[in-house]
Parts: C-alpha cells; sequence; structure tokens
DNA sequence: TGGAGTTAGTTGGTAATACGAACTATCTCT
DNA sequence: AGAGATAGTTCGTATTACCAACTAACTCCA
C-alpha cells in the first residue's frame, strides 16, 4: 500500500470516527470540539497555546471552550510553575471519569466496523 | 493488538487527522465540517439526512450548512427523481477541484507523521 | 541591566455552527 | 382515502471560531 493510499484510507477512517464521535458527544451534551479536547487532556496536561495547536485552532478560541467545561466541573486551569504567564489545562476526577465513560461508547460504537476498518489500513489491500 | 488496542489508535489517530484538517480547513476558509461534507461528496451523492447521519449531525444543521457551501458554488442540490421530499447533494466542478486541492495539502501535512501513524496502527505495538 | 521586541492568554465583536421544536410536502400502508 | 411516518426547511438560542486589540510576563542583547 503506498503512501498516499494509506493517508486517503486514514482519512476516511477519520471522517467516519468523526462521525461517531460527533453522535456520541451529542449524545452527553458534548461538541466534537470538547470531545476533542477531553480526548487530548486524558494522558496530557498541556498549555493553553499547545492545545489550540493540537486541535488546530486559535487560541482565543480556546478561553471560552475552557470556561465552559470548566464552569461544568470537568477540566481546570492552574499557573505553569515555569512560566507566569502560562495556563496548564488539565481534567477533573469528574472529567477522566466522563471520558472513560465516552471512550466506552465510542469502543462499542466502532466495534462493528472494526474489521473493515483494519483492513481498510493495513497494507494488503488492493 | 487486541482490539480495545487498535480502537485506542485509531481514536488517537482520529484527534491527530482532525487537527491537521482543521488547521489546514482555517487556511482555507472552510470550517471542520464543511471539509468533512467535501470529504464524503468527493465519491458519494447522498441525500441530505444521509449526509447528515454520516456526519453525526441534526438534519436541521444542514440545511444551513449546504445553503452556506452552494451559495459559495461548491456543491449544489437536486431533487431526488424517486422521492420527491429527498433532495440530493453533491459537488460542482470547482467543488470538486477544491477538494482535490485540500486532499493535497493534507497529504503534505500528514507525510512527516506517516511512519508514527502506520507503527501505532499495526500490530506488533507493544 | 534596561528596555525593545516576543509570547501567553483574555476580551469583545461578528459570523458560522448546531440543536430542538414546529411546520409543509410527500410517501407508505392498510 | 386517510392516518401515521419521513424529508427537508425555518426559527430561536447557545456554542464555536475567527480576528483585532489588550495586559502581563518573558527574552535577550547592546
Amino acid at each position: 500500500m503506498s503512501s498516499d493510499d494509506f493517508m486517503d484510507a486514514l482519512v476516511q477512517a477519520t471522517f467516519h470516527v468523526t462521525g461517531v464521535l460527533t453522535r456520541i458527544g451529542a449524545e452527553n451534551d458534548l461538541s466534537l470540539t470538547q470531545l476533542r479536547v477531553f480526548g487530548i487532556l486524558r494522558d496530557r496536561r498541556p498549555r493553553v497555546t499547545e492545545l489550540a495547536a493540537y486541535l488546530g485552532l486559535d487560541k482565543s478560541t480556546m478561553s471560552g471552550l475552557i470556561d465552559r467545561a470548566e464552569r461544568r466541573g470537568l477540566l481546570a486551569r492552574d499557573k505553569n510553575p515555569h512560566d507566569r504567564r502560562a495556563v496548564d489545562v488539565f481534567l477533573t476526577p469528574a472529567g477522566h471519569e466522563l471520558t472513560e465513560r465516552l471512550y466506552a461508547q465510542v469502543r462499542e460504537a466502532l466495534t462493528p466496523d472494526l474489521d473493515r476498518l483494519r483492513a481498510s489500513l493495513h497494507e494488503n489491500t488492493p
């Protein structure tokens, strides 16, 4: 499988997974973007700007996004000890719990498509 | 690699690709959702409801989304010949051109991460 | 070492995105 | 023929997202 074929398959897989994430997010009163935030914070504690870069969003977009999730008790801010301008973002226990619950739903939703997805991303595809 | 491990890797890969798509969309004055629409319409001609289901969005969200893209000449609506309630959506030539241009940008942006992504999705990962 | 130039994050203004509820038109099925 | 279901739109509201402008803090070199 050529690199271009692999990347096309990956992008198609991404569209499929993103559709699933969007639907599961909506069912849990979360936007796709918020879901992405939780997925990233699951095992990271980035600064606001790093989070924005990873999401591909402007940092000004992050303020409101973080505000609303913080108001719901799902994540929190903390001053970065090395740079007093910087703000670290991380999941609260409630946020961690929610994230694991969401992941379980996503895994369940993806299971029926698993074989097809695996095949589409592996070498021996025409 | 277990199914759960594969799905976790796939979701992480999705987050990464989605970040790239978001950034490239923004650079071309397109939202992530519009980009997803183009990626789906690339080789399909679904009804509005089918498109909504694939995106994981409510059908009421589609109207405005399609309106704005149609106003920009990137996609078009057509009455479904078999069901007069239904509306088919498809890319215009300009939309096709833009989509191919975007795909080229995405492939280029993903190239540096290719080996890592491939490895993360393949069997022999710890 | 002091200040010019960067960088981190927020705020405010505007447009796009997204949902649910309510509506019209059409289809299905008995 | 008509009751109920389905396809799509419209409307009202909240969220998401950009840019420009701003403050605070950091860099670094002259």
